[in-house]
DNA sequence: GTCTATAGTGCGATAGAC
DNA sequence: GTCTATCGCACTATAGAC
């Protein structure tokens, strides 16, 4: 009994261990970019010591990169993470790009995860791939799904659709959140979604 | 005349170290970010010595913040620095679209810039906010004034379409290019060009 | 704990304009 | 000769990778 609960332990504090450092590692890279992270940070904001740090990741480059993937797939289920959409396109898209926003905004780690991703993505290009592949890529192919499978709306080019569609939201979000171009261009997210939705639905006409 | 001559050739040349300052620094902070750019390789790129430097700018936050706004206003008259369009809207759009995406592709350094720019907003708020300020709200007047003299578009919020508008090309390439996406979602910027031109266009019907 | 890199300073030397 | 800008270099102190 003791044996296994020697192993028990052993195994769940290093895996806490991990989550740790991994929570300690998103505070600093979130908040301060690659270059301007240091382990010592890291090790300080996750409790463990540097050499904990050093005997679970190889180095400062691999634990950025595990941090960001994971971030990746957890950004995309918190943002987009729901069923496909189903019933009327009118509703349907204006009930989608509230929720994608009011998710975005509301979310400060989020808005620290696209500078980071952006920011580093010449750094890291495979990294940056690998976030389109678990994050853009399933969102645009939802969205095309979606418009492709009502014909009434006589869309010719469905991803091309389901394009601007995603990049009139992340591109709002970015000015206006990432970029605090909030007070200089200040816009209703209400009505940017209302517009973008009559823009697709009267294309039916 | 000897006189005259003096005072140009002074004149110039430290305008001509301040031109050489700032193109090293360019190269490297485009390179390297804010925190991962030295100031020693800044005086290396530019050809000059880190006492030059720093008798030219208070500190590495004041030449990045220097350079990023100058930037600004070089990449916003590269790429949307034309007169104001005029003509048939449907043609208009598209060559605009076409233009200004061709521009941002074509240049590499730009990709470099929206990841600084991008990347360091976390850290330069004001930054940023200087850059929504020279490049993407003059953009978005410009397109929501020209949308707004031709009411047979029949569009209620042009300011709404013009964001709409930039931010699918934005995003576009910030997909694309950016994040090197392009050989995991391809499309063809035609497509999203002619796509999003109908949307707008049609709504006239 | 070790070893390297970096921000920023100070100083002597140099070169050119007057 | 004087003045100014620049250079090269040495130096401190600190931070950071490992």
């Amino acid at each position: 009994m003791a044996h296994i609960k020697v192993d028990a332990v052993d195994r769940d504090s290093s895996v806490d261990k991990v989550e740790q450092i991994l929570s300690g590692a998103m505070q600093e890279f979130l908040k301060h970019g690659f270059a301007g992270t240091s382990m010592d940070k890291v090790a300080v904001a996750a409790g463990v010591s540097k050499a904990t740090v050093y005997s679970h990741f190889q180095d400062k480059e691999g634990l950025f990169k595990v941090l960001i993937e994971r971030l990746a797939r957890k950004k995309f289920n918190s943002i987009f993470g729901t069923e496909p959409p189903e019933g009327e396109p009118a509703i349907v898209l204006r009930q989608l790009g509230t929720k994608a926003l009011q998710q975005m905004v509301s979310d400060e780690e989020h808005r620290a995860f696209m500078r980071v991703l952006i920011g580093e993505s010449g750094r890291f290009p495979e990294l940056a791939q690998v976030c389109v592949r678990a994050m853009i890529k399933p969102v645009v192919e939802t969205l095309t799904h979606y418009l492709a499978s009502h014909p009434e709306l006589k869309i010719t080019d469905p991803e091309a659709v389901a394009r601007i569609l995603l990049g009139t939201l992340v591109h709002f979000h970015i000015v206006q959140d990432v970029m605090h171009g909030k007070d200089i261009l200040p816009m209703a997210s209400d009505h940017l979604i209302d517009t973008m939705t009559n823009l697709i639905v009267s294309n039916a006409n």
